[in-house]
DNA sequence: GTCTATAATTCGATAGAC
DNA sequence: GTCTATCGAATTATAGAC
């Protein structure tokens, strides 16, 4: 490890942290190096501005998660020629929450901050958008596959329903009666069985 | 209407689109008062803070919504002794819905207000859950009674979840391939019927 | 790469005339 | 109630020494 990256991941991590729980705009530079120990110049010296930091720490939060959804995705399409719903949706909802336990100190601030992601403001939420949204149309081709019966829009709608939860249970992550309470593997694995079962039936619907 | 009234109903219709558009941090006195077309100095005459301007837009938008919820929850309380999970899900879903249909240009901008209300940092969201809340305990009461079964915290973030996909709805009305996509009243009972259908089977799983 | 110092702007809030 | 003018503080970003 090299000097540079430590400083680059400490301010990517401190990053994460204070958009996460105040947003971008209530988030300044200035309280970002401050926790994090380094000076106000390095952040413009290592990302250029306040808004390529952002993008810095959605691209090291976002990509992992992406890869995951679309090799679980591929796995299933290659098991079966039409999955069920829950495990489509398992393997939607599973890489979000489960690369949140990797680590139980930033488990609350990466599902906070996804959260965020797609509440900012333009431009802020387009970068993250662009990140993120890799999967959508590879999720909805699948649904399509096993609802047929359904509208295109039909499907639409829901899927955006599914997002929602996933979002507003990440950002609640944390809270004393949050669906996502724990910091243990086994808690993501329980909570993404009750989301599966909370929404598997509505799809159908 | 005196003169005060049409400039304290001006600044708050103008602060909540900005404050929907931005959040609160993102919102800008001075981009409120250019749009709504008022002095600067008028803000701290009529609300004393930016803090209670944004305390002024919350109780402006949900004190009719909150009402309305309670009604229609009396009025179900009254008729039977265990309503059906579909028509608690009416009585909470219809109001939001019939409200902020009654004008397609604050249609889209309360809807996402409303959801900034859900994740702007404290103490701005303790502002609005003030407001908003009065009704959720009602709401998760009278759910008990229908599902004793269940735990508390269970209820509690599924009740969450049903929060999430409404605002989801108002935000996402008017666009293609949305739930709501108009706003006569057939459309708002039709969206309505749509997402109770879409709830109600995860409320008992 | 890291630091100090500061430029250039913008913010919320206020004083005081009218 | 509304206005101009401005204060004091905080912000992002930069310049330049080391």
């Amino acid at each position: 490890m090299t000097p540079t990256t430590d400083t680059k991941e400490q301010i990517i991590s401190v990053a994460e942290r204070l958009f996460a729980e105040r947003g971008f705009a209530g988030t300044t530079l200035r309280s970002v190096v401050s926790e994090a120990g380094v000076n106000l110049a390095a952040v413009h010296y290592h990302f250029g501005s306040k808004e390529e930091l952002f993008r810095a720490v959605v691209v090291r939060l976002a990509r992992p998660i992406v890869e995951r959804e679309l090799t679980l995705l591929e796995e299933l399409r290659q098991e079966h020629e039409v999955p069920s719903i829950e495990a489509i949706l398992t393997a939607l909802l599973k890489p979000n929450l489960e690369i949140l336990a990797q680590d139980k100190e930033t488990l609350v601030i990466r599902a906070q901050f996804m959260g965020r992601c797609r509440t900012e403001p333009e431009p802020i939420q387009s970068i993250a958008a662009k990140e993120f949204a890799a999967s959508t149309e590879a999720f909805l081709d699948m649904l399509q596959r096993v609802l047929p019966e359904q509208s295109r829009s039909q499907l639409y709608w829901k899927f955006d329903l599914v997002i929602a939860a996933l979002i507003r249970v990440q950002a609640e992550a944390g809270q004393p009666f949050a669906l996502l309470r724990g910091i243990e593997p086994a808690d993501v694995e329980t909570a993404t069985e009750q989301l599966v079962k909370f929404l598997a039936p509505g799809m159908r619907s």
